[in-house]
DNA sequence: TTTATTTTGTACCAATTAGTAAAGTATTAT
DNA sequence: ATAATACTTTACTAATTGGTACAAAATAAA
């Protein structure tokens, strides 16, 4: 195999594009702002994305999977308390220094930022919410198994809760900056891990 | 007062407007979408609304408060039982006829997908739910004074609570088609009115 | 060194964007 | 009628959009 080689780093130009998807929503990014952050040039971008910017975001989600969910996942993995994991994972998003920041779910905010037409990134961006409730559905069980919980309600149903917790947290913090309500809030809905 | 009178309605093509913008999200909804469906002219359109897309944006949300959440308030102002009211709004969302549809929340979907510059904006749609807030928690408190919850949460816990919960669906729907799981996610919730 | 291969930079393009300018039209007040 | 006012139509513009074409450059293999 010969050839010019490439003078960047895949994975760290994904980085920049997921930082001003993030930041600056999906429709809104043009493919100038991408660039920019990039630092690279029309002819390299259409030649490593041949589907332009709908592909760029189709990575860009798959690089917030591998970063974000596989680490939360893998921590549930090693912890001996799963529950007290989930409430700290949960509490830590009431904080300014929350690593969500105001910028919300990378998945929820494409639910509703992609156009209809684009509906194939609608449907990658539901997938992955729907691995992120696994996650949560998983850790429950666990908890459960170690005799930690003991709700009726089952595992799967807790996982569904706690995504619709996730998903609430990340628009309501955009309404609401007091970080006490925030807290108070998450307290009375991890009321029903018990 | 002279002058050639409008051949138009101007609630009627905000109403247009407000489709538009719900269906396609404010960042996607282009000038040309919204003067199509509004049926006029690019003219008409700078004339009535100076501020261009901003200034109708402002105006459909306006009016969305006015037909949506009047409506909410007034229905809770007269019904005799809140708490069954707010039990019945919720489970209203679960389903496929739902008035909010897969279409979101208006003010949610604005605080997701304008974009940073259009700061005044987003202050606005956060404004409008806490207005939704302060309705969730006057059901409460009439629903503490009459006797019906017996709670020790405070009704405007409760209040952010439920716009929260509001919040979570709206982005949840979208990812979860399975109208038994969301009815099941809402029933879970709703124990908190006790 | 030549050739094949892969990547990059530049110039370009057609379409669409939001928005403006201004001439013309329909009405009321005088 | 005429003038003042309020609205509409049409044509235009300047900028930006995502995307393409293609020659030049950098490397590995022959």
């Amino acid at each position: 195999m010969a050839g010019r080689p490439k003078i960047y780093d895949e994975t760290a130009i994904l980085d920049k594009a997921v930082e001003v998807f993030w930041e600056k929503g999906y429709a809104n990014a043009t493919a100038d702002d991408l660039l920019h952050a990039m630092g690279i040039g029309k002819g390299s971008f259409y030649f490593a994305f041949k589907g332009g910017k709908e592909e760029l975001f189709r990575k860009s989600m798959e690089r917030v999977v591998e970063l974000n969910f596989k680490a939360i996942r893998d921590a549930l993995a090693t912890c001996e308390n799963p529950v007290q994991f989930i409430r700290d994972f949960f509490l830590s998003l009431t904080g300014n220094d929350s690593p969500v920041g105001n910028k919300g779910c990378y998945f929820g905010n494409a639910l509703i930022q992609v156009s209809a037409d684009d509906s194939g990134l609608k449907i990658i961006a539901a997938k992955y919410l729907h691995l992120l409730e696994e996650i949560f559905t998983e850790a429950v069980q666990k908890g459960k198994d170690l005799g930690l919980l003991e709700t009726q309600e089952l595992a799967a149903a807790l996982g569904t809760y706690l995504v619709n917790l996730w998903n609430g947290l990340n628009v309501t913090r955009r309404m609401e900056t007091d970080q006490h309500k925030l807290a108070e809030l998450v307290r009375m809905n991890l009321n029903i891990l018990h």
